[in-house]
RNA sequence: GCGCCUGUAGCUCAGGGGAUAGAGCAACGGACUUCUAAUCCGUUGGCCGUAGGUUCGAUUCCUACCAGGCGCGCCA
């Protein structure tokens, strides 16, 4: 082992070593995901164990145990680094003890040196990964479920950016559709007035909501809708500027509300330019000319032009399972607008877009848009990789996107299509209630409905808690001035939300639940930062922002207490969790690890004191404590969640 | 009907072949002259949906069933 090695790739040597000498001794060749590393329940067993023997028993005619003695004498005698020494337990375990001197020493010295950059890994190799998130509806206010989508999609942003790609996030403004539409009957037909009392996307939502209402007993106003939605799309008329002056002022809202909780992006896509430029036609030409699709003389789907899929085995159940992209009337399906668009995002559509700089986001960085007076650029799309941010019901669509992709010879860039799929935010009872929707005994959740207007908007959220955490700031630090307790209050109550928001398995509904959101205790983000702020307060008050921390202390390490190895421990699995999290696309992985490590570091902090140790144990654990600020600081990162230096 | 997802403590959730199944909340009892108590320590609380199977070993994998959620348009 020539190269260098680093402590947070340990594990990692036992088990290639592993693999090794199991093939030689035994002649049983393993992959390295059969051969389990990993933190053994008790600290009497060591620190890190693995119950391989136990596995090799049968092939191997061996007891375990005999097996596992075998193996940790061979580990023994490699001499790896950072192992002091392997021993063997009961059913066949063996255990290794780490060499901490140097394992934490190596350890501190990295994240010393790398700052933020430590946990950074180049598995992306420069590549270009788009990725499309929040896409709300520009036609009222963005509520919870939204928050999920722009929460999850900005971590996956983050991750991949420490990933090592080079990461651009669209966000697709579907000013076109019957959403907006409606919104526009409201104005125009129904003649509602914006009197500018109240925030625009607020007064949208409780506009939609009654042209919906008004729709059921009107069928004349519901016919306004289709009437509308041509008008759109024929574009240069007086319901099309307004339809677009509408989506734009809405789209300004979400931007705000996202920028509250440090969400940005880098180009905006509309709906309307996408027809504009004629990206259908484009696509459906190619399309035909490469012939991966078909025209219907007969059958169900007469007259439409279509994409087969039903020799696939996703498909092949379905009752019709070829999917239609220009009907029989010439016009085209959703699902064809989606995969032009899908194609403009891996660039091989032929097509582009014209740009223009949207705005200054509050991060400092420009807002791209398409935008059909803009001029041409080559820097967006031309996507190596493809992820959308779309909730778990369009998993069906998604999945026709993808397969016709394939379908169309596009194989490369189906396998690079991914859709991040999550499950919905819906309402608890209490929150239903609070919220006027009439409950029953017979569910326990109730589903948000924009149409309906039933839901908690993203900013009435956003204020509620910061007004809360504001008010605690007030309580610990009545010297701050008022200016200052918001600006606390307020990163604060960003950190909740988003730890909220990702907190979840993906796989699970959210049943948002006021209380629960609103909670700034225990397995929360203001723990997180709660931990942060005391890392940095030891610092501050050692005057370490100044002094340089000497590694001399270093010989301390061989008295270490179970709380600094523990935390040492932690510290050293940030590396992997940064790249588990975007490979299984988890950003709950991430919240998981960041409070497992904020809990080490608590007890470190009530167990272990720092200024008033010896000179040599207090300069080796200020290290300790600047190295966990460090790794906490790059974990709030990657969550979107701000690190206060004090709370 | 077909497909996908979920079922773990009173509640909200982690874990995902391996040692005694973990957190938070709630309840109860402790710890602030101490590096900030948005914290920590302790107690109470579990047929890991049910039944089979695979395995040296299953809460984890497989099958069936039960319960719940979602999806399957020439809608967007």
């Amino acid at each position: 082992m020539t190269e260098k090695t680093y402590p947070w790739e340990a594990d990692l040597h036992v088990k290639n070593e592993l693999q090794l000498l199991i093939s030689e001794i035994y002649q049983i060749d393993l992959s390295l995901d059969e051969i389990a590393v990993s933190s053994p329940p008790n600290p009497e067993f060591g620190d890190l164990s693995t119950p391989v023997a136990m596995k090799l028993a049968k092939a191997a005619r061996k007891s375990p145990v005999e097996i596992a003695q075998q193996l940790a004498d061979s580990l023994q005698a490699v001499h790896l680094p950072y192992f002091e020494s392997f021993s063997v337990t009961k059913p066949g375990y063996i255990n290794a003890k780490m060499d901490y001197k140097r394992f934490a020493g190596d350890l501190l010295t990295s994240i010393r040196n790398m700052g933020d950059q430590f946990g950074n890994n180049a598995d992306g190799e420069k590549k270009k990964f788009v990725i499309e998130h929040t896409n709300i509806n520009p036609n009222k206010a963005a509520h919870i479920g939204h928050l999920r989508n722009s929460c999850l999609g900005d971590t996956m942003a983050r991750l991949a950016e420490k990933s090592g790609f080079d990461v651009e996030v669209q966000n697709y403004i579907d000013d076109t559709g019957t959403a907006v539409a409606d919104v526009v009957v409201g104005l125009h037909y129904l003649g509602e007035k914006y009197d500018g009392k109240q925030r625009f996307d607020y007064f949208c939502w409780d506009l939609y909501t009654k042209v919906n209402i008004l729709y059921q007993e009107d069928p004349e106003l519901e016919a306004k809708q289709a009437e509308v939605l041509h008008l759109i799309e024929e574009g240069n008329n007086e319901i099309a500027h307004l339809a677009k002056e509408t989506s734009k002022k809405i789209v300004d809202c979400h931007l705000n509300t996202m920028a509250r909780l440090d969400v940005f992006y880098k180009v905006l896509t509309w709906e309307s330019d996408i027809m504009k430029m004629g990206f259908w036609k484009h696509a459906f030409a190619r399309m035909k000319d490469q012939g991966g699709i078909v025209y219907e003389e007969s059958g169900p789907n007469k007259g439409c032009w279509v994409v087969k899929l039903g020799d696939l085995p996703e498909f092949s159940n379905l009752e019709n399972p070829d999917k239609i992209l220009l009907r029989s009337n010439g016009t085209a399906t959703y699902t064809a607008k989606d995969i032009a668009n899908q194609m403009w995002k891996f660039g091989i559509l032929g097509r582009d877009f014209l740009y223009s700089i949207y705005c200054t986001q509050k991060n400092g960085k420009e807002l791209w848009t398409s935008d059909m007076d803009g001029a041409k650029m080559d820097d967006f799309g031309r996507a190596d990789v493809v992820m959308n941010v779309i909730d778990i019901r369009q998993k069906y669509l998604q999945d026709v996107l993808r397969l016709s992709l394939f379908k169309l010879g596009f194989e490369d860039e189906a396998d690079n299509s991914i859709h991040f799929g999550y499950e919905v935010v819906a309402l608890s009872t209490e929150a239903a209630q609070e919220l006027g929707v009439e409950v029953s005994d017979e569910r326990d959740i109730y589903a948000m409905a924009g149409r309906k207007g039933i839901g908690v908007k993203a900013d009435d959220l956003l204020d509620r808690i910061i007004e809360k955490t504001t008010e605690e700031v007030a309580k610990r630090h009545p010297e701050m001035s008022a200016e200052e307790q918001t600006a606390l209050g307020t990163k604060i109550a960003v950190g909740a939300v988003r730890y909220y928001m990702i907190r979840y398995n993906t796989n699970s509904v959210i049943v948002f639940d006021f209380q629960e959101a609103l909670s700034l205790q225990g397995n929360t983000g203001p723990y997180l930062q709660y931990s942060y702020a005391r890392a940095s307060n030891i610092l501050r008050k050692a005057g370490a922002d100044n002094i340089e921390i000497k590694m001399d202390g270093l010989d301390a390490l061989s008295t270490m207490a179970d709380a600094e190895k523990e935390l040492i421990k932690k510290m050293v699995e940030y590396p992997g969790v940064i790249r588990r999290g975007f490979r299984d696309v988890a950003p709950s992985a991430v919240t998981d690890y960041a409070y497992s490590l904020a809990t080490s570091f608590m007890s470190f902090y009530e167990k272990v004191p720092v200024l008033s140790a010896d000179d040599d144990m207090k300069s080796m654990r200020l290290e300790l404590v600047a190295a966990f600020k460090m790794v906490m600081g790059n974990v709030l990162h990657v969550l979107g969640i701000p690190a206060p230096e004090r709370m």
